[in-house]
DNA sequence: GCTTGACCTAAAGTCAGGTTTAGGTATTAC
DNA sequence: GTAATACCTAAACCTGACTTTAGGTCAAGC
């Protein structure tokens, strides 16, 4: 069992956001002793789930949901597993995504480098848009499709 | 030359969006003819640019401030690419990030598909923390480490 | 017995990133 | 000539996710 100051310590989070979480439902089953917060391993789990479905891009009220869904015992068990499939789709698709972005980043990088060594963008301009060295132009071409 | 609505269409995002981007200063040069936007080449890379920063992280201000040093010419060739290499730190942090917390996605997505064969959570719950198969037990130690 | 530190609540405040509203212009379609 | 469309501005509004504020409880140490 933990303190909400001990519990902010594990995960980095601020007190004032763990007691947040806590006004909108997401530790729907905490014990209190004298109104003061206990978190168990319970508790500690949800955290994780949470940042996890925080990540995943999903809503307060979301996570919320599932945590209802969670006391509700074995009837939501198809619910629970729809949800995940979903987040796992979503953060599929979010990773593709970013690659996407790290490719342009890569670009800019090598992009700038050559500017700095040249002193301007002359020669890059006259390589623009398909006559990159091929290891960029994979990385151009991959960020401008 | 594009006009917003046409820019719109091209990135799907609302014509409302592009007119708060130009107002907070994201197309620094940008022509108008008789008070019309008129979105060249150059405001079409910087829109990509724009979603790409954004994805990796960065505030509208921040942006902001590298369309400006684009405006400054060759003397602001560092500021950019220290600009681009901080980006791809914070990029790759995040597909790192979110690689885990995918992981924690398909445990959970196991978890529940077995929960429901099972009817229960009650082998489930003997087999962990340790226990759990081998491929499983890979996803879980990465989600909870 | 009083101060310090860790906890508590309810309610107001903040911030980023847009979106909506209200009112107006300019061109094209009928 | 008038109606529909696509554009414009300034300013108000909205939303989610916190954070801060103001005021209070309670146990431990001195």
């Amino acid at each position: 069992m933990y303190t909400i100051g001990q519990v902010s310590e594990m995960f980095g989070l601020p007190i004032s956001t763990l007691r947040y979480y806590d006004k909108e439902g997401l530790f729907p089953n905490m014990e209190r002793q004298s109104g003061i917060r206990r978190f168990s391993e319970t508790e500690i789990e949800a955290l994780r789930v949470i940042e996890c479905l925080k990540a995943s891009g999903l809503e307060i009220r979301d996570i919320r949901q599932f945590m209802v869904w969670v006391t509700e015992g074995p009837s939501t068990y198809d619910k629970r597993k729809a949800l995940f499939e979903a987040r796992r789709e979503a953060v599929e698709t979010e990773i593709e995504k970013l690659q996407k972005m790290l490719d342009m980043v890569k670009f800019k990088c090598w992009y700038y480098e050559t500017a700095i060594k040249d002193g301007n963008e002359d020669a890059l301009n006259k390589m623009l848009p398909d006559s990159l060295p091929p290891e960029i132009q994979k990385l151009y071409d991959n960020a401008h499709k």
